[in-house]
DNA sequence: AATCCAGTTTATAATTATTCTAAACTGGAA
DNA sequence: TTCCAGTTTAGAATAATTATAAACTGGATT
């Protein structure tokens, strides 16, 4: 799906000199199912597994801040003291586990909103973002 | 509006000893016209104006989180590094400036959602939190 | 009103997440 | 092959928050 290619391009089409390093993490965000959600901490996990070259923490931080400012990923909104990401890029929502800590997906068309302020003056929007936040039933 | 008594009523309402720090700390935030929206940073500064007895970052923080535990103040999603918190608790959404990392009320009414989606199952929802991001038009 | 103690406050240390620094490295243009 | 701007890196620095443990205090009990 997500060959090394079109990693490439995607990279280049954003100005990203392709490293190895840059090439590696995509890989590993995009070239997945379902999208991702996770955070620096839990990306380094997935991109340090044993036996991979080694990619420095630093990097981490520095490939995850261009791949949001190119667009490749997206800032989740929660209010844990982590920044969470998630590769995908359309619009849509999320739950909120406050016990697990976990995002999921909500699909776009499952929120209809059928009112929305208008902007002050002077601003336009940028985006909108719904988090649900879940409990035990 | 907030006399000093309604105040230690609150406190003890919610098992809170109503302490001299957390009464100041009360006053600062309940005892306005428009509700608050803050930072442990921006609390301290308010509290701790010269001349004012001084309370200590740490009672600070202690006292936020028994408010918020407490049901008297609410942390608002953002994807700042700081938390904020908003003394209004009624159900109700945001505007977020990211140039000015301002927060603005918005008024429950002025979103109505027509669709909501199902939570996953044994989960049911806690809260749903709206956050419009603006920019320059 | 003196005593007492669990709950609270405090200064400070520790921790956590992230950003900065500056030296070494590298993709790819020339 | 050379060169250099862009990138990576280890480690230091910073920022926000939480933990620690000693001192203090509200208010119940005597």
């Amino acid at each position: 799906m997500h060959q090394k290619k079109e990693i490439i391009n995607k990279l280049r089409s954003s100005n990203l000199r392709p490293t190895k390093q840059r090439i590696l993490i995509a890989k590993k965000l995009f070239d997945r199912k379902e999208t991702f959600h996770f955070t620096a901490e839990t990306l380094n996990k997935v991109v340090n597994r044993k036996g991979q070259t080694r990619i420095s923490l630093a990097t981490i931080y520095n490939t995850v801040e261009a791949f949001k400012k190119a667009g490749h990923i997206r800032e989740i909104l929660t209010n844990n003291s982590k920044s969470y990401y998630d590769t995908n890029i359309k619009s849509h929502h999320h739950f909120y586990d406050p016990q697990t800590k976990k995002l999921t997906d909500i699909d776009y068309q499952e929120v209809i909103l059928k009112k929305i302020p208008n902007p002050p003056k002077g601003k336009k929007i940028k985006d909108l973002e719904i988090v649900i936040s879940l409990q035990k039933k």
